[in-house]
DNA sequence: GTCTACATGTAGCGTTTCTACATGTTGCCT
DNA sequence: AGGCAACATGTAGAAACGCTACATGTAGAC
Protein backbone atom coordinates (compact mmCIF):
# COMPACT_ATOMS: atom_id res chain seq x y z
CA UNK A 1 0.00 0.00 0.00
CA UNK A 2 1.50 3.51 -0.74
CA UNK A 3 2.57 4.35 3.12
CA UNK A 4 1.88 8.24 2.93
CA UNK A 5 -1.61 7.81 2.28
CA UNK A 6 -1.74 6.55 6.00
CA UNK A 7 -1.08 10.54 7.04
CA UNK A 8 -3.67 11.40 9.75
CA UNK A 9 -5.14 8.43 10.11
CA UNK A 10 -2.30 5.86 12.03
CA UNK A 11 -3.40 8.07 15.11
CA UNK A 12 -7.14 6.25 15.48
CA UNK A 13 -5.50 2.80 14.31
CA UNK A 14 -3.24 2.63 16.83
CA UNK A 15 -5.62 3.23 19.29
CA UNK A 16 -8.07 1.03 18.41
CA UNK A 17 -5.27 -1.84 18.67
CA UNK A 18 -4.83 -1.26 22.04
CA UNK A 19 -8.67 -0.63 22.54
CA UNK A 20 -9.19 -3.98 24.46
CA UNK A 21 -5.85 -4.98 25.92
CA UNK A 22 -2.71 -3.06 26.44
CA UNK A 23 0.39 -4.21 24.19
CA UNK A 24 3.90 -3.08 23.70
CA UNK A 25 5.07 -1.32 20.48
CA UNK A 26 6.01 -4.56 19.04
CA UNK A 27 2.78 -6.18 19.78
CA UNK A 28 1.09 -3.40 18.37
CA UNK A 29 3.15 -3.35 14.82
CA UNK A 30 2.02 -7.19 14.55
CA UNK A 31 -1.37 -6.49 15.57
CA UNK A 32 -1.66 -3.92 12.69
CA UNK A 33 0.01 -6.00 10.04
CA UNK A 34 -2.51 -9.06 11.12
CA UNK A 35 -5.39 -6.62 10.70
CA UNK A 36 -4.51 -5.46 8.21
CA UNK A 37 -3.83 -8.34 5.91
CA UNK A 38 -0.48 -8.14 5.78
CA UNK A 39 -0.96 -5.10 3.77
CA UNK A 40 0.50 -2.56 6.66
CA UNK A 41 3.90 -2.93 7.91
CA UNK A 42 5.22 -0.27 9.61
CA UNK A 43 8.62 0.72 10.04
CA UNK A 44 9.95 1.42 13.71
CA UNK A 45 10.89 4.31 13.10
CA UNK A 46 7.44 5.65 12.49
CA UNK A 47 5.63 3.85 15.47
CA UNK A 48 7.49 4.68 18.30
CA UNK A 49 8.12 8.26 17.38
CA UNK A 50 4.02 8.14 17.06
CA UNK A 51 3.59 5.95 20.49
CA UNK A 52 5.63 8.79 22.31
CA UNK A 53 3.39 11.28 20.97
CA UNK A 54 0.06 9.70 21.57
CA UNK A 55 1.44 9.37 25.36
CA UNK A 56 2.62 13.12 25.37
CA UNK A 57 -1.44 13.94 24.01
CA UNK A 58 -2.60 11.87 27.20
CA UNK A 59 -4.48 9.28 24.63
CA UNK A 60 -1.65 6.50 25.97
CA UNK A 61 -0.37 5.37 29.18
CA UNK A 62 2.69 3.88 29.19
CA UNK A 63 4.51 1.41 31.79
CA UNK A 64 7.81 -0.37 31.62
CA UNK A 65 8.43 -4.34 32.46
CA UNK A 66 11.06 -6.55 32.02
CA UNK A 67 9.28 -10.12 30.08
CA UNK A 68 12.03 -12.71 29.28
CA UNK A 69 15.11 -9.94 29.84
CA UNK A 70 13.40 -8.10 27.24
CA UNK A 71 12.66 -4.83 28.15
CA UNK A 72 9.13 -3.76 27.10
CA UNK A 73 6.86 -0.56 27.29
CA UNK A 74 3.19 -1.58 27.57
CA UNK A 75 0.62 1.40 26.29
CA UNK A 76 -2.95 0.93 27.42
CA UNK A 77 -5.91 3.73 26.66
CA UNK A 78 -5.82 6.49 28.50
CA UNK A 79 -9.69 7.93 29.18
CA UNK A 80 -8.72 10.96 26.51
CA UNK A 81 -7.83 8.18 23.93
CA UNK A 82 -10.78 6.23 24.45
CA UNK A 83 -13.07 9.83 23.38
CA UNK A 84 -10.38 10.84 20.74
CA UNK A 85 -10.70 6.83 19.49
CA UNK A 86 -14.45 7.42 18.93
CA UNK A 87 -14.10 10.79 17.75
CA UNK A 88 -11.31 9.22 14.85
CA UNK A 89 -14.22 6.76 13.96
CA UNK A 90 -16.80 9.10 13.46
CA UNK A 91 -14.16 10.99 11.04
CA UNK A 92 -13.02 8.20 9.03
CA UNK A 93 -17.30 7.62 8.34
CA UNK A 94 -17.14 11.27 7.12
CA UNK A 95 -13.81 11.29 5.31
CA UNK A 96 -14.63 8.33 3.53
CA UNK A 97 -18.36 9.43 2.09
CA UNK A 98 -16.45 12.65 1.16
CA UNK A 99 -13.55 10.36 -0.91
CA UNK A 100 -16.14 7.93 -2.20
CA UNK A 101 -18.57 10.56 -3.31
CA UNK A 102 -16.09 12.53 -5.65
CA UNK A 103 -14.23 9.64 -6.60
CA UNK A 104 -17.23 7.45 -7.61
CA UNK A 105 -16.92 7.21 -11.60
CA UNK A 106 -19.78 8.92 -13.21
CA UNK A 107 -21.43 7.99 -16.41
CA UNK A 108 -22.04 11.67 -16.98
CA UNK B 1 -13.53 17.67 7.84
CA UNK B 2 -9.81 17.18 9.53
CA UNK B 3 -8.22 18.75 6.70
CA UNK B 4 -5.08 17.40 6.73
CA UNK B 5 -6.47 13.84 6.07
CA UNK B 6 -6.31 14.07 2.93
CA UNK B 7 -2.76 13.56 2.22
CA UNK B 8 -2.03 11.81 -0.89
CA UNK B 9 -6.05 11.52 -1.64
CA UNK B 10 -6.50 14.94 -3.08
CA UNK B 11 -5.14 13.91 -6.38
CA UNK B 12 -6.98 11.10 -7.71
CA UNK B 13 -10.33 13.46 -6.52
CA UNK B 14 -8.94 16.56 -8.78
CA UNK B 15 -8.47 13.85 -11.34
CA UNK B 16 -12.42 12.00 -11.08
CA UNK B 17 -13.61 15.72 -11.17
CA UNK B 18 -11.91 16.38 -14.71
CA UNK B 19 -12.81 12.96 -15.50
CA UNK B 20 -15.25 13.34 -18.20
CA UNK B 21 -14.99 17.49 -18.93
CA UNK B 22 -12.35 19.87 -18.72
CA UNK B 23 -12.63 22.42 -16.03
CA UNK B 24 -10.39 25.36 -15.07
CA UNK B 25 -9.61 25.83 -11.62
CA UNK B 26 -12.18 27.49 -9.80
CA UNK B 27 -14.72 25.19 -11.38
CA UNK B 28 -12.89 22.16 -10.10
CA UNK B 29 -13.11 23.83 -6.89
CA UNK B 30 -16.62 24.18 -6.94
CA UNK B 31 -17.29 20.40 -8.68
CA UNK B 32 -15.44 19.34 -4.98
CA UNK B 33 -17.39 21.06 -3.25
CA UNK B 34 -20.77 19.95 -4.74
CA UNK B 35 -19.91 16.35 -4.73
CA UNK B 36 -18.65 16.49 -1.30
CA UNK B 37 -21.97 17.81 0.08
CA UNK B 38 -20.29 20.98 1.30
CA UNK B 39 -17.81 19.35 3.30
CA UNK B 40 -14.72 19.98 1.19
CA UNK B 41 -13.48 23.50 0.96
CA UNK B 42 -9.93 23.92 -0.85
CA UNK B 43 -8.12 27.11 0.04
CA UNK B 44 -6.94 28.21 -3.42
CA UNK B 45 -3.37 27.88 -1.71
CA UNK B 46 -3.91 23.91 -2.06
CA UNK B 47 -5.76 23.65 -5.37
CA UNK B 48 -3.84 25.60 -7.66
CA UNK B 49 -0.43 24.21 -6.71
CA UNK B 50 -1.85 20.84 -7.22
CA UNK B 51 -2.77 21.38 -10.27
CA UNK B 52 0.52 22.56 -11.51
CA UNK B 53 1.77 19.57 -9.58
CA UNK B 54 -0.57 16.98 -11.36
CA UNK B 55 0.04 18.83 -15.07
CA UNK B 56 3.88 19.06 -14.39
CA UNK B 57 3.73 15.12 -13.73
CA UNK B 58 1.91 14.80 -17.17
CA UNK B 59 -1.86 13.66 -15.70
CA UNK B 60 -3.36 16.71 -16.64
CA UNK B 61 -2.84 19.00 -19.42
CA UNK B 62 -3.77 23.09 -19.66
CA UNK B 63 -5.09 25.58 -21.86
CA UNK B 64 -5.98 29.37 -21.32
CA UNK B 65 -8.64 31.35 -22.35
CA UNK B 66 -10.97 34.27 -21.59
CA UNK B 67 -13.84 33.92 -20.83
CA UNK B 68 -16.09 37.01 -19.98
CA UNK B 69 -13.45 39.07 -19.66
CA UNK B 70 -11.64 37.13 -16.91
CA UNK B 71 -8.77 34.23 -17.95
CA UNK B 72 -9.05 30.70 -17.39
CA UNK B 73 -6.65 28.23 -17.17
CA UNK B 74 -8.48 24.98 -17.70
CA UNK B 75 -7.61 21.73 -17.46
CA UNK B 76 -7.97 18.35 -18.80
CA UNK B 77 -6.82 14.50 -17.98
CA UNK B 78 -4.10 13.33 -20.26
CA UNK B 79 -4.08 8.99 -20.97
CA UNK B 80 -1.63 9.03 -18.59
CA UNK B 81 -4.08 10.33 -16.20
CA UNK B 82 -6.69 8.58 -16.92
CA UNK B 83 -4.94 5.46 -15.95
CA UNK B 84 -3.59 7.08 -12.95
CA UNK B 85 -7.23 7.95 -11.94
CA UNK B 86 -7.93 4.06 -12.40
CA UNK B 87 -4.84 3.25 -10.05
CA UNK B 88 -6.04 5.44 -7.84
CA UNK B 89 -9.69 4.15 -7.59
CA UNK B 90 -7.63 0.69 -7.18
CA UNK B 91 -5.27 1.79 -4.25
CA UNK B 92 -8.73 3.75 -2.26
CA UNK B 93 -10.13 0.53 -2.13
CA UNK B 94 -7.34 -1.27 -0.85
CA UNK B 95 -6.71 2.03 1.41
CA UNK B 96 -10.70 2.06 2.79
CA UNK B 97 -10.57 -1.99 3.17
CA UNK B 98 -6.98 -1.74 5.69
CA UNK B 99 -7.91 0.97 7.39
CA UNK B 100 -11.28 -0.40 8.24
CA UNK B 101 -9.93 -3.45 9.05
CA UNK B 102 -8.07 -1.79 11.72
CA UNK B 103 -10.67 0.33 13.10
CA UNK B 104 -13.75 -1.27 13.56
CA UNK B 105 -14.87 -1.74 16.90
CA UNK B 106 -14.02 -5.44 18.41
CA UNK B 107 -16.32 -6.92 21.02
CA UNK B 108 -13.00 -9.41 22.26
C1' DG C 1 -18.17 53.60 -5.06
C1' DT C 2 -17.98 49.63 -2.48
C1' DC C 3 -18.56 44.85 -1.90
C1' DT C 4 -19.07 40.03 -3.35
C1' DA C 5 -18.13 36.49 -6.51
C1' DC C 6 -15.00 35.09 -9.95
C1' DA C 7 -10.20 33.80 -11.08
C1' DT C 8 -5.18 32.66 -10.47
C1' DG C 9 -1.19 32.45 -8.15
C1' DT C 10 3.35 32.44 -4.65
C1' DA C 11 6.02 32.07 -0.12
C1' DG C 12 6.80 29.88 3.78
C1' DC C 13 5.12 27.01 7.81
C1' DG C 14 3.91 22.75 10.19
C1' DT C 15 2.90 18.03 10.70
C1' DT C 16 3.82 13.49 10.03
C1' DT C 17 5.68 9.59 7.75
C1' DC C 18 9.84 7.83 5.88
C1' DT C 19 14.82 6.12 5.56
C1' DA C 20 18.89 5.14 7.88
C1' DC C 21 21.25 4.43 11.82
C1' DA C 22 22.09 2.77 16.66
C1' DT C 23 21.80 -0.62 20.43
C1' DG C 24 20.94 -4.82 22.88
C1' DT C 25 18.83 -9.73 24.11
C1' DT C 26 17.20 -14.55 23.17
C1' DG C 27 17.21 -18.72 20.87
C1' DC C 28 18.03 -21.62 16.90
C1' DC C 29 21.09 -23.72 13.48
C1' DT C 30 25.42 -25.50 11.96
C1' DA D 1 31.71 -21.11 18.96
C1' DG D 2 29.79 -18.31 15.70
C1' DG D 3 26.27 -16.30 13.14
C1' DC D 4 21.75 -15.07 12.04
C1' DA D 5 16.74 -14.17 12.67
C1' DA D 6 13.30 -12.55 15.59
C1' DC D 7 12.36 -9.65 19.45
C1' DA D 8 12.51 -4.91 21.31
C1' DT D 9 13.18 0.23 21.50
C1' DG D 10 14.73 4.29 19.99
C1' DT D 11 16.91 8.95 17.42
C1' DA D 12 18.23 12.16 13.49
C1' DG D 13 17.28 14.15 9.45
C1' DA D 14 14.82 14.32 4.95
C1' DA D 15 10.74 14.68 2.10
C1' DA D 16 6.02 15.40 0.95
C1' DC D 17 2.10 18.07 0.83
C1' DG D 18 -1.77 20.56 2.57
C1' DC D 19 -2.28 24.87 5.13
C1' DT D 20 -2.29 30.03 6.15
C1' DA D 21 -1.42 34.42 4.54
C1' DC D 22 -0.52 37.35 1.06
C1' DA D 23 -0.85 39.40 -3.71
C1' DT D 24 -3.41 40.82 -7.88
C1' DG D 25 -7.12 41.78 -10.97
C1' DT D 26 -12.09 41.76 -13.39
C1' DA D 27 -17.38 41.77 -13.52
C1' DG D 28 -21.57 42.75 -11.77
C1' DA D 29 -24.85 44.03 -8.16
C1' DC D 30 -26.58 47.40 -4.72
Amino acid sequence: MKADALRGHLDPMILAVVEHEPLHGYAIMEALQERSGGELDLPTGTLYPALRRLERAGYLASEWSTVGGRKRRTYQLTSAGQKTLAAGRGEWEVFRTVIEGVLRPRTN
